[in-house]
RNA sequence: GUCCCCAUCAUCUAGUGGCCUAGGAUAUCGCCCUUUCACGGCGAGUACUGGGGUUCGAAUCCCCAUGGGGACGCCA
């Protein structure tokens, strides 16, 4: 048995998409299931559009979502020479002709055959002809596609597909300047990189029986192709820019781990039972075309934030630390003159969405409080308050080691000496040393505030609603 | 318009002719836990697009309709 090779082909004519990383990761799990090879293949055979700050963005998009690649990144534009030696060979093989069509002659067909309510198609005016071809006029290289006969083939995901030869044209395969078209050198890329299994979005499915077309025509049996369902905005329309974030790396920036957004994307159209939480090493063992889904799915950003959620608790606290990094200097905090970050993510991970806020919800820990919630002010600074947060103060100020049981004995305690339950001193108090009116549990924010940063910003806040 | 593809709760999905008075997850709403915010626990409501067949029996098979998506480029 030959050994299974995939390849995910992104145009770089922007950044990696939610769509494009699923279908790359489904690429990237099958070869791994099979223990083949995943190789990445740069399309940049427009000209035009293709720019290296989207390659340098998608490589940036696979990097971080950690989808390795065997061989590649390959380059189109690198092998135009190769393409046009192919070109050469149909023409010699008789086929592929050259055609002197211009634009507007081809506008002008389209439009009349829309007016005639027929599928606007190249009506192969030069494929036999043997009319002198006009002065001055580049031609472009069109493939002879088969006149009758049906392409059929058996699809990964939606089992046989049929299309009839009549419904194809014969399409371009080299522009006027001579460089190669997508149809074509996708055909010559996928034969000459050997790959095995194509699986890409299901837009390509009309391309598909084109492109079987061309490899016959080369002499090659098709690979077996996968086409998969598009991803649709939470609206069920297709997806665009203005459905929030359809940029691989707005989830980072966000503050999403790349195993939440893996593990999400993994589960919009593939399945394995109900089960909901995939480590990548059950992704790879437990990935199956057949539990590919034929429908397209809307994306659902709340699931998302609870798969993002579930990462943040259970992930090695080390790695959650390691991919705070990129937030710390997006958000420019500065933690050196507080805890270690390891004590943070403990003390946050369970109540917060996402990196980024996990970040801006700590940030008293590290910096002065310069303000009090309004809110805060109105509920928690009684007059009273400043005599319970002087009594929580003396016996904070008595403890020795600054640690989760002693701060929380000295809260007791104080609540005991005044009389009133937690209820009356706690908030206050969350209010005196964050600002806030939510934090951790009170000995957890009181230890990591420290003891003297904490004492200093009760006396603070007692000056506070002294004055006010 | 023509061709192709698709169709289970709001959303992601399980389901491959009887186990389905349709299961799970997210979200929503209750209740419990609780010093805040959360976490967690328990519970509730919500779906087989419609119509014809096939069959003793259809969410599951076939046909039609409807709806959605895609393609129809010297883009990929």
């Amino acid at each position: 048995m030959t050994k299974v090779r995939t390849r995910f082909a992104p145009s770089p004519t922007g950044y990696l998409h939610i769509g494009g990383a699923r279908t790359a990761l489904f690429s990237w799990l099958y070869a791994r299931k099979m223990g083949g090879d995943f190789i990445l293949r740069i399309e940049d055979t427009d000209l035009e559009r293709s720019t290296q700050a989207s390659v340098d963005a998608i490589l940036e998009a696979m990097a971080w979502l950690d989808l390795h690649y065997d061989e590649g990144p390959f380059y189109q534009t690198q092998r135009f020479d190769r393409y046009k030696e192919v070109v050469q060979q149909l023409l010699e093989s008789g086929h592929a002709y050259y055609c002197y069509t211009s634009k507007d002659e081809l506008d002008a067909m389209r439009e009349a055959q829309m007016a005639r309510k027929e599928k606007p198609r190249y009506d192969g005016r030069w494929r036999d002809s043997t009319e002198t071809p006009p002065a001055g006029v580049s031609p472009v290289i069109r493939f002879k596609n088969p006149l009758e006969g049906v392409v059929e083939f058996d699809d990964m995901v939606r089992g046989k597909i049929a299309i009839s030869n009549t419904e194809l044209d014969d399409l371009i395969i080299a522009r006027s300047d001579g460089i190669p078209t997508y149809n074509l050198s996708v055909v010559v890329d996928d034969i000459d990189m050997g790959i095995t299994h194509v699986i890409r979005g299901d837009d390509h499915i009309n391309n598909t029986p084109r492109q079987i077309n061309i490899m016959r025509a080369l002499g090659h049996e098709p690979p077996i192709f996968g086409h998969v369902p598009m991803i649709l905005g939470p609206d069920g329309q297709r997806l665009s820019k203005r459905h929030g974030a359809v940029n691989v790396m707005q989830y980072r920036d966000e503050g999403y781990t790349p195993e939440a957004l893996l593990n999400y994307l993994v589960r919009l159209g593939w399945s394995h039972g109900d089960q909901e939480i995939f480590s990548r090493e059950e992704m790879i063992q437990l990935f199956a075309a057949e539990d590919l889904n034929r429908a397209p799915s809307a994306i659902n950003p709340d699931k998302l934030v609870w798969l993002n959620q579930h990462y943040l608790k259970t992930l090695p606290v080390e790695d959650i630390v390691k991919q705070l990094q990129w937030q710390l200097e997006s958000q420019k905090l500065d933690i050196s003159q507080g805890p270690r970050l390891e004590h943070v993510v403990m003390a946050q991970r369970e109540r917060v969405h996402n990196l980024a806020e996990m970040l801006s919800a700590s940030r008293y820990f590290y910096e002065p409080i310069t303000s009090y919630h309004p809110d805060a002010i109105a509920k928690q600074f009684k007059p009273e308050t400043a005599n319970y947060l002087q009594t929580v103060q003396d016996e904070l100020a008595s403890i020795e080691h600054w640690q989760d049981e002693p701060i929380h004995a000295a809260i007791q305690t104080a609540c005991e000496k005044l009389g009133v339950k937690l209820g009356k001193v706690g908030p206050a108090l969350r209010v005196a040393v964050t600002g806030n009116t939510s934090s951790p549990s009170l000995e957890v924010t009181l230890r990591l505030v420290g003891k003297e940063r904490s004492l200093e910003r009760i006396a603070n806040a007692i000056k506070f609603i002294k004055n006010s």
